[in-house]
DNA sequence: CTGAAAGCGCTTACAG
DNA sequence: CTGAAAGCGCTTACAG
């Protein structure tokens, strides 16, 4: 900056000022200054400027590994908005309990970073404590509490939706597929179960514990075992309701191998909307994963930038059923009256 | 820094001594100050360290929308690797040519980074002249540049191995379907076609114009066309590589609803080893996506931390080819002796 | 509208 | 092994 201050022969006061686009210097001098800092191909440092105004322009952001659809896409809505306010984005990744707990134990944020987002997985108690001990706005996202910010979707609502679309095409006997994550962390997505029974009671249909099951992803033999038992019983269901997308997606290739038509003999629908459903034309309750991210950041570059935003909004974007062509009546037969 | 320097009954100085774990502190002392940066749960300004040392120990990231599997991917073992050597993440994605030329046209990474990695897109000659001028360690993924930090994999030679399996399984008409991304930027994938060629000349396959289609992703009006007229030729492929796995999984989609069965009338196989893949049984070219990451990561932790690293070290990661389900022999009678 | 000066919170020679 | 002091590159009152 002194450089570009001697270059065009002012103070580096004023070179501050004209960087920063204040109005108060005059069009000449602005010419000059930025003509020289052009000519420098001078860029700020941040992290001088962090040291005077105690603000770094810098949002964290704490997410499960990102080569899963949600995270991935959550944090590309994310920085789609930050980019533009001219607020950069760090990124922390946690992939097992021990490196969350590595997380809020350091919290390497502090200081760092003028808010922090945390996407995806539910926060347990201690790990708010440990939040309100950073003493810095922080948004949740897909997920919410009480006095925090949050951005999330009703998965009750969604999941709810998605059950009444399969009891209006006919089914009674509807399977649901949760999905047992091995690392260990909660996610808002085990609510939807809570949304299929809730539909299922509105229907009248009885809620069959047989018709619930519980496989760990990227476990093949757990979910062909869960897929060969559904099938098996005495009274087999007509459609199943995979938690997410993925689920189902692996679920449409063990039918395949096992030569049971979608959907002329078993609908099959998801949750999310992720690409492969598109492709394998899934059925499924969409949520919108990159306006998430996009509000979510929108909501802290107002917390940050702009007086008076209220620090513990919620935001709750809508989810919708997209009925393609997994989804059909049950097959005649099948007991619909149920 | 202060505070806890107080509360320690030491200077500031032994307190930045202590922290950086310099072993020149008495234990004593040390023990005093760790209990007393404990207590005050005290954090360090990286701004303030960065400004006298000169490094921010940031590591900058120009990556496209991390919705994508490849970009996600990469990140997520980048993240794994930068993490435990204590450097932080700050991403820049870009998803159009305005936003690409945006950046290295401000180069906002300039002085807020000790070193940048550009994933995935290939580079313009202009671009690198913008990276030379950025004076800051420069490793590129997915990509290679003579006199550059490059981390790739061998795509010329995935390919050829992709499509010696399908000579090798009998066929001789091989589709070869290549994705036109809309963004206009250039990807490695481009050269698989490059491999494909390679294979069939080996096995004396003449390469027929006819079988190469180029479809936009996401445009399934154009995939299906580009399916129909494949499938319409006077003869007719047996075999289908797509240069990436989610083209193959969008292809596989097309052929369930023209009533294809894959593999008995046609074989179909990708490249990548996508989630998707292998939840579909589609046989594949794995490229190690997360490995990269890593890689990557590690190279560029050895550039900024320890001397005498070499600045434009070429890393090349295996591919390798996993035969599954949907590639079989050709049918009987489709002219497998070309 | 512009400049001189202080100070943000660290690290690093330099003494001792 | 420890401390006092200078200085990193900015921003921000304070004068003028």
């Amino acid at each position: 900056m002194a450089d570009v201050a001697l270059l065009a022969g002012v103070s580096v006061s004023t070179v501050s000022r004209t960087l920063r686009g204040l109005s108060v210097v005059s069009p000449q001098t602005r010419e000059r200054v930025e003509r020289a800092a052009q000519d420098l191909s001078f860029a700020i440092s941040r992290s001088a400027s962090s040291l005077v105004t105690g603000r770094t322009r810098r949002i964290a952001v704490l997410v499960p590994p990102t080569c899963s659809w949600f995270p991935g896409t959550v944090l590309s809505g994310i920085s789609a908005v930050l980019g533009p306010a001219d607020l950069d984005l760090l990124v922390y990744e946690v992939a097992s309990m021990d490196e969350r707990a590595a997380f809020f134990d350091r919290l390497p944020a502090r200081r760092n970073a003028d808010a922090l987002m945390v996407v995806s997985f539910d926060l347990t108690p201690r790990e708010h404590d440990r939040l309100d001990a950073l003493h810095m706005p922080v948004v949740l996202v897909s997920q919410h509490a009480e006095g925090r910010a949050s951005v999330y979707i009703d998965d009750v609502a969604g999941a709810r939706r998605g059950t009444r679309h399969l009891v209006g095409l006919g089914h009674r006997r509807i399977a649901f597929v949760q999905s047992a994550d091995p690392s260990g962390f909660s996610w808002s997505s085990k609510d939807r179960l809570v949304g299929h029974r809730q539909a299922l009671a509105e229907a009248g249909v009885p809620c069959d514990g047989e018709l619930v099951v519980r496989v760990a992803p990227d476990d093949r033999a757990s979910l062909e075992a869960a897929v060969d038992r559904l099938l098996g019983l005495a009274q087999p269901p007509t459609a199943v309701f995979a938690e997410a997308d993925d689920v189902a997606t692996r679920i449409l290739g063990v039918l395949r191998e096992r030569r049971v038509a979608v959907p002329a003999q078993l609908s099959v629908m998801g949750f999310d909307d992720q690409d492969h459903a598109r492709w394998l034309d899934l059925t499924t309750v969409a949520q919108p994963a990159r306006e998430v991210g996009r509000a979510a950041a929108g909501l802290v570059a107002a917390i940050v930038d702009v007086p008076g935003t209220d620090p513990s909004r919620h935001i709750v974007l809508p989810t919708r059923l997209l009925a393609r062509g997994s989804t059909a009546p049950p097959p005649p037969g099948t007991g619909g009256g149920g």
